[in-house]
DNA sequence: CCTTGACCTTGTCGTAGCGTCAAGGTTTCT
DNA sequence: AGAAACCTTGACGCTACGACAAGGTCAAGG
């Protein structure tokens, strides 16, 4: 037979064939006159069997150390190992749709957020604060979306719990909004301008006790590369008050 | 911050965030005068937005995709279309386990073939034929589990009725034994050794009319590339056998 | 006899998502 | 001043082949 015959009859394309040679999987055969392989049966047993394995999902160079060895008991390990790793791949499959599941919800909901994919109750908080067309609000849902991809779960859940009044109180959310506002306003403004004490101070104040409590290594303090990252985003006065407050959870955090 | 940082920041490695830079996931931060990329807390937020994405399951390209076409429908769509490719590699892996835990079954039923996986029901047969250690035996249970890995499921399972009498019938069991003994012992004969005739009508009585109902496009004929390898994979006076073989089945199955 | 079409040959590049060197420059700490 | 821990670009490696390219071979038909 030639590759493309043993090929079709094991249900392989020729290429394959050659990839399993080069690989030592199968061995070359004889070639004819004219350089063609020249394949027999025991080819083709040998080649169906190439291809029960890899429809198992073995790796090709499993199945090379499989058939090498001469094997018995060292199959039985292999297939042992895989099914070990299918489970653990079926599983990672399953949570990963358990989460999809729940964003097509999220969608139905109300659509996603435009910060992307992020657990239920931040998209919750998100659409709470997402009426203000604000720069600084969208920045700040940014990070919002930033912290709930970076937590694990439990901190996840005690961060959004410390957030929920935000998202339950339509109130709340309205001063939340104002404050969004007041630092828009301040794009512009000189690092010396009045507004700036009062509102870090506000702002310090709707951060409640509970969320402090969860930053673990304290608040983003100015000396950070990530609380200078932070700083750099925000215009020069609206950076002062982003100072300010971050030096001021830093006091609150270390008097608790 | 600098790309380690970022990087621990977002959960990945700068290797990834680098990468994420020349598929233009991300893009480049300005660099410091040093050639250091100097990210802000923007990129963080980016990032880590690629990050869900990734997690997820979606592919960078399709993530670039999402995050140029600037949304809303789009993501949606392709985690539509992302869930049903999961719901299909869940159900590939899913339907490879339960083959899987069908061989470890039969590893405890009594060890592997040594020709590999195969279906359960041809698994017994081999067992049944396994005691006889001819390597005409031997050769012939290649060609089974050939048989078997070929065929759909419903070929299969009509193809294991044809032969159940042989894993059955121990008596039937040992007159195959004898029939590739017999062949066996034509391995150093000549062509014209007077055994041959009858050996090749005891073979073709041996098999049943339901099997040959079972060959589709008719028996192996020599004029045929695997009915010429089959020859070639036998010594003279072997190969002659089967080739009356091969004759008398056709002509059996043209009678049919 | 020549062509056409269906085969075959070797060799190389491409895929996805980075890991892992290599070879060198920067910053910081001791 | 030297070591440790960063950073830079560039290039190869991994899986299991698919898809070329550029050519040789063979059987059938005009």
């Amino acid at each position: 037979m030639r590759i493309g015959e043993i090929a079709a009859l094991a249900g392989v394309t020729p290429r394959a064939v050659r990839h399993y040679h080069h690989l030592g999987l199968l061995p070359e055969p004889e070639r004819r006159p004219n350089g063609y392989r020249a394949y027999g049966v025991r080819h083709a047993v040998e080649l169906a069997r190439i291809r029960r394995l890899t429809e198992l999902g073995l790796a090709l160079a499993e199945i090379r150390d499989v058939l090498a060895d001469d094997e018995g008991r060292e199959l039985t390990e292999v297939l042992v190992e895989l099914d070990r790793d299918l489970a653990r791949q079926e599983a990672e499959i399953h949570s990963r749709r358990e989460r999809l599941a729940g964003l097509l919800e999220q969608v139905r909901d109300g659509g996603l957020p435009p910060e992307g994919p992020v657990s239920p109750g931040l998209a919750e908080l998100l659409r709470a604060i997402a009426p203000s067309d604000s720069p600084t609000a969208r920045k700040d849902r940014g990070h919002l979306a930033l912290v709930d991809s970076l937590v694990d779960d439990e901190q996840r859940d005690a961060f959004l719990d410390a957030l929920r009044p935000l998202a339950d109180d339509p109130e709340l959310a309205a001063r939340t909004a104002e404050l969004y506002a007041a630092l828009d306003e301040l794009a512009d403004a000189r690092v010396d301008d009045p507004r700036i004490a009062p509102l870090a101070a506000e702002f310090s104040a709707a951060v409640p006790d509970t969320l402090l409590r969860l930053m673990g290594s304290g608040p983003p303090a100015d000396g950070h590369p990530f609380g200078q990252a932070l700083l750099g985003d925000f215009a020069p006065a609206q950076a002062e008050v982003v100072r300010r407050l971050m030096a001021d959870l830093v006091r609150r955090s270390r008097e608790l």
